[in-house]
RNA sequence: GGGCGCUUAGCGCAGCUGGUUUAGAGCAUCUGCCCUACAAGCAGAGGGUCGGCGGUUCGAAUCCGUCAGCGCCCACCA
């Protein structure tokens, strides 16, 4: 006997294991049609949270249905290094341990790195086992094995040569809690409440005062005061009236002593402010560009960890502003406007709304710095990324992240590519040691640098940086297929350009652009033909999900809790792409629940006794197993449609509805045998047939509760899975016959509303539902005799000519046929008439609405004939039903009276 | 400051190349049922003048304009 509810642990392991030791997930090429999936690498230390539940579920449902469609399937799965999380966590963990990393060597500490990464990296991998993915682990990859670090360095190298990496010191976004540099993209920017501080700066010149206000100085507003030591000149719009006495004078940097000038541009703008601009070039990038312009020095007043370094400051100017060495950025402005007030120097505070940048990863705010690092030049990329895009070349689901794609392309600026990291690719840049010695760095001359895949002879130092992690990432769908290193590799060629890419919208520049531009510049096509964007998950009152907020379920206790299938179908239900999901627990309920019906329906047919003799099945199974198959052809066609649209979450709906609605509650009801009788061998045939077209339908989003019931559904020979294709077609081989579809599918609906009409009644009027109605109508209105049968059965009546109607009757209207049952016992003829007369109502709004079309003349001029016929129609049916129910409300009357 | 998108039943959504019986499913809600597949279920019901206003049209949830609210992306106003 099966159990009454699905149990999905159980059978979970055992169909994961059977399809791993099958080796169903593995690809290789072949002469069918590749279908390729390469994965958002998952940070290789990660866990499992719901966004990777959302995204890889509908890369499986992709994968699967391809694989069932007789495509060669591949999904190519692999982590990423991550190199300034993992070299974070890793940094953290040696500290708790008491080592700091300035400690160790490079060496020393990559060899630290290396055994977290082998330590904790691939659980994530291992996750996403038990959620039923079906990637073909055996070419698991990560972005610094020896193929993916192999690809890495000769493509900075052969950038390199192309002259699309450079080297300069540039202003850069400064992480000053890792202490590297950062890509704008790396920069999050929040809005702030913060202060503007008015401060004094003295005139140099004796005697000089503002004519408005006799003041001896200017003032000038600023957000960051701790940034004064670095001050080199302020400067004025030409053009702005009221701060004109201040031309070609100098002031005195408040509390610093250092005299600056006065320099003028029309950068500043007027009427902001006091129309005073501090510049401080080193730490401001405006102000570096104004330095640049104006050939002002640098003065960088911060340590990599952004505490204040006194040494660049000249300490003859003021020997007390050594005190505010080594002191935190933030310390240092509270105690730089305490001192500049104390000194009157301070002219007022306002509060101030700005936006600060902040480290993506370490939530620090970043540091605008001056500093030694290596680029690459965009505008290259941007050429040749943005066209395939703008033409539906490669496809963006959904299409409006064209216009986002787009806007930052023809904005593009350079990419800065180098980490001040040890965890990552090691820049292939080399320096002989004697020159370096004395050039230093910044000086060593560019043409002496020597970038190469392998160390050159001599005595040469290698660059100190690593690269970007996504300077990996963006070469992924072609590194996996070692595509850089052996172009037109037997496998590059089959299995690129991947079919589809799924991830998340937050990643468009960082990643998906840039897969785009390497795909483009490495092999001459694009990487993917189609782009889901999936949104992000929330939780059901909005917010993002966090640690912090503890907000995030574990998906391993869900899929626990409801089965896999049961929270593929929960993250998935609610999920189309682009729009943010509101996760509940509830959705998974409904997962869960689903598989529960599947296995019951599972149950019930299995069940049956079958007739052994070879008996005709009855005319009313006939028309239900007609009338299902034609059903199934018409879902299975609109699923393929869904599909193609990348509308998966209405592609589950329809087949949810056709499950439990159609199937469940109808068919099986229609075909189900009176107790203890057997099912007629043909009906039980088809019936087969059809729960094994659904669980096909089926498969991709819900993979193991489909497997375990196909495996049950007939005898398979070791080795087969449903999750393979149907290699004898059986459905094209049958053919479509859509003519005799569309009359049953017709027959039922009638017969369905005929059967809900009759049920209505038995609700309503509380009458128990083993009563036996009588149900009246006129000659024809019960259909066929197998639709007669049905109803009989399902709508637990007996059939009556007009001539039955007797007494008060209840009544309903199909079409335009009228139905009776005759109820005296339950009738309430008043609330009987109040009934009709309030559909009667209804129906002659609904006619004068017709109407009004029907009788203007230029509706009926200008509109399609068969629009205006339509409307005809509705108009005579319209008409036929006041008819009928104008006259059950005057026998009701008569009767009462 | 630019750009994009959204606003339809209690909730999250579909419909939007204008016309398909005066707006659709799911979940939730309400009513009645433990009828030997399933109470993680069955049957039935209620619920929206499609954000406001104006326009185009014979006809608008669907096209245009405008206002309001929400969200996202980009941007160097200190």
């Amino acid at each position: 006997m099966i159990d009454a509810k699905y149990n999905p642990t159980e059978i979970e392991k055992k169909w994961y294991d059977y399809w791993l030791e099958k080796g169903l997930f593995h690809s290789e090429p072949d002469g069918r049609e590749a279908y390729t999936i390469v994965i958002p690498p998952p940070n290789v230390t990660g866990v499992l949270h719901m966004g990777h539940v959302l995204n890889e579920t509908i890369q499986d449902i992709l994968v699967r249905r391809a694989r069932l469609e007789g495509k060669n399937a591949c999904w190519v799965p692999g982590t990423d290094h991550a190199s300034i999380a993992t070299e974070a966590k890793v940094i953290k963990r040696l500290k708790e341990q008491g080592i700091n990393k300035s400690d160790l060597t490079r060496e020393e500490f990559l060899k630290h790195a290396w055994a977290w990464t082998e330590e904790h990296g691939g659980i994530i991998l291992k996750q996403l086992r038990k959620l039923g993915c079906s990637c073909d682990w055996d070419r698991t990859a990560f972005t610094m094995d020896d193929t993916r670090s192999k690809a890495v360095i000769r493509v900075f190298c052969d950038l390199y040569r192309k002259g699309l990496i450079y080297r300069g010191l540039r202003m850069v976004n400064w992480d000053p809690e890792r202490q590297t540099a950062l890509s704008d993209e790396e920069v999050i920017y929040h809005d702030e409440h913060s202060k503007f501080y008015y401060l004094r700066y003295k005139l140099a010149e004796p005697g000089v005062v503002n004519p408005a206000t006799g003041a001896e100085y200017a003032v000038v507003a600023t957000t960051r005061p701790e940034t004064i030591f670095g001050d080199i000149a302020v400067c004025i719009n030409p053009k702005e009236e009221k701060n004109q006495w201040l031309r070609g004078k100098h002031v005195i940097v408040p509390g610093v002593g250092r005299v600056i000038p006065i320099i003028e541009d029309r950068y500043v703008e007027i009427g902001f402010g006091t129309g005073c601009l501090k510049v401080t070039p080193a730490h401001d990038v405006n102000d570096y560009a104004l330095g640049q312009k104006y050939d002002l020095r640098t003065i960088d007043i911060f340590t990599p960890d952004a505490h204040l370094n006194m040494d660049t400051v000249e300490p003859e100017l003021q020997p007390n502003v050594r005190k505010y060495h080594g002191m935190d950025r933030f310390d240092c402005r509270k105690q730089i406007v305490e001192d500049l007030q104390a000194l009157g120097l301070v002219e007022k505070i306002e509060d101030y709304d700005n936006k600060v940048g902040y480290s993506e990863r370490t939530n620090v705010p970043i540091e605008p710095r001056l500093s030694l690092q290596w680029f690459i030049r965009m505008q290259h990329f941007a050429d040749i990324a943005l066209p395939p895009v703008m033409n539906d070349d490669i496809v963006f689901y959904p299409a409006k992240y064209k216009n986002t794609y787009k806007n930052w392309l023809e904005n593009i600026k350079d990419w800065c590519i180098s980490r001040q990291l040890w965890w990552g690719h090691r820049i292939p840049a080399y320096y002989d040691r004697a020159l370096l010695e004395q050039t230093g760095l910044e000086d060593y001359p560019a043409d002496k640098i020597i970038v190469s895949e392998t160390a050159p002879e001599g005595d040469y130092v290698q660059d100190e940086g690593a690269l970007d992690t996504w300077f990996s990432s963006w070469l992924w769908p072609v590194s996996l297929f070692d595509g850089i290193d052996r172009p037109g590799n037997s496998e590059i060629s089959y299995y690129y350009p991947t079919a589809d890419l799924v991830t998340g919208p937050d990643i468009i520049f960082f990643w998906v652009a840039r897969m785009i531009m390497a795909g483009y510049e490495y092999t001459g096509k694009m990487p993917f033909r189609h782009v889901y964007f999936t949104g992000i998950v929330r939780d059901k009152l909005g917010r993002k999900m966090s640690k912090s907020l503890g907000n995030s379920p574990d998906p391993l206790d869900l899929i626990a809790r409801y089965g896999a299938d049961g929270v593929r179908m929960g993250i998935l239900l609610s999920a189309p792409a682009g729009n943010d999901i509101l996760y509940d627990d509830s959705l998974c309920e409904q997962g869960r629940n689903f598989c529960n019906k599947i296995w019951n329906c599972f149950r019930l047919v299995k069940g049956w006794e079958v007739s052994a003799d070879n008996s005709a099945p009855l005319s009313g199974n006939t028309l239900a197993v007609s009338w299902f198959d034609a059903l199934l052809d018409r879902t299975e066609d609109e699923v393929a449609d869904l599909f193609a649209k990348y509308r998966l979450s209405d592609a589950l709906m329809t087949i949810y509805k056709l499950f439990t609605d159609e199937f469940s509650s109808w068919y099986l009801e229609m075909i189900k045998p009176a107790y203890g009788q057997p099912v007629a061998a043909d009906t039980f045939s088809a019936t087969l047939a059809f729960f094994e077209r659904m669980l096909r339908l089926l498969h991709p989003f819900m993979p193991f509760i489909t497997e375990e019931l196909w495996q049950n559904l007939a005898t398979r020979r070791e080795g087969e899975s449903i999750m393979l294709a149907d290699k004898d077609g059986k459905r094209t081989a049958k053919g479509r016959q859509k003519d005799g579809n569309e009359s049953c599918l017709l027959a039922v609906d009638t017969l369905k509303a005929v059967v809900s009409g009759v049920r209505n009644i038995h609700a309503s009027k509380n009458i128990p539902p083993k009563e036996v109605l009588t149900l009246c109508a006129a000659e024809g209105a019960f259909g066929e005799p197998a639709a007669q049968q049905l109803l009989v059965k399902l709508a637990n009546v007996e059939l009556a000519g007009e001539a039955g109607k007797e007494g008060n009757c209840a009544t309903f209207i199909v079409g335009t046929t009228e139905y009776s049952v005759p109820l005296d016992r339950f009738i309430n003829v008043d609330e009987e008439l109040r009934k009709l007369e309030a559909d009667l109502a209804h129906q002659e709004g609904f006619l004068r609405g017709v109407m009004a079309k029907l009788s203007n003349e230029r509706f009926v001029q200008n509109a399609k004939p068969e629009v205006v016929e339509l409307e005809r129609k509705k108009q005579h049916d319209a008409e036929a039903r006041i008819a009928t129910l104008k006259e059950n409300i005057a026998a009701l009357q008569s009767r009462k009276a």
